[in-house]
DNA sequence: TTTGATGCAAATCATTTGCATGGGT
DNA sequence: ACCCATGCAAATGATTTGCATCAAA
């Protein structure tokens, strides 16, 4: 029982090699037209089933903006900074203060096991202009 | 030009007391049952369309959970817990570290102008369980 | 009367799922 | 040979939109 049967299979490579070193928080979409020209016929539920199982594996993160999911494969805690001219996701190393994370602060009886800060503004590009 | 003619109709009218008060941040669908108590004929879409108005009119929060939207009478400024167990979302007055939110941190040349916290765990009730 | 608001249904968007077939092991 | 993974298409869930009609102003 319980054993993990994990095939590798042709897609879920190409998947992996297309988010891997990615900095730029793909949505599926993204990597489904990047991965098709390395595997034209991968279709598009075969790239979410590969994410999803990439996130499972916790090589992945995921995030959702808006309605879409976003991947991410930095893994370590961190956060996102949101431009809200370009969309553009950043990531962020931002360890917020321990009181706000601590078991006490919601209320008594209430126990916080994880956190997620979102930052919205302007990137240095979007200024720049 | 640019007059905001606002009508008066009871089905705004009807969102509006369906929501008002609420404090288990409610999901249009959800406030669209309640609302059809007193307005069977009401449709979904009107339901989004007076939550969406009520959204910008600044009297209402929006806030997305996993898909879907839950709206949140209470418009100053606060955060989220949501419980793991059952789902159940609570407000919380925290504010996150200043350094946090200054214009400094994620980068040079980057602005904040807002952020979003949200607490996951297990709630009181679900605790005592 | 004017024109914004409504009800209804169809459309949209992102994601998931059922199923027959193919390919790792 | 098993049986998980794939491709395809249809299904799902949340939200939006087009349009003829209704009702505030």
């Amino acid at each position: 029982m319980g054993r993990d049967s994990r095939r590798r299979t042709k897609q879920l490579e190409v998947v992996w090699d297309a988010v891997k070193d990615e900095t730029s928080h793909p949505t599926a979409d993204q990597i489904y037209d990047r991965v098709r020209k390395d595997l034209p016929n991968i279709s598009l539920g075969t790239v979410y089933r590969n994410l999803q199982k990439l996130v499972v594996e916790g090589k992945l993160q995921v995030f959702t903006l808006g309605r879409t999911q976003h991947f991410d494969p930095l893994i370590e805690q961190h956060q996102h900074f949101i431009c809200q001219n370009c969309e553009r996701v950043y990531d962020v190393f931002v360890v917020p203060d321990e009181g706000i994370l601590s078991s006490s602060l919601p209320r008594e009886g209430f126990t916080v096991t994880s956190h997620q800060l979102a930052l919205y503004g302007n990137c240095k590009a979007c200024s720049e202009k």
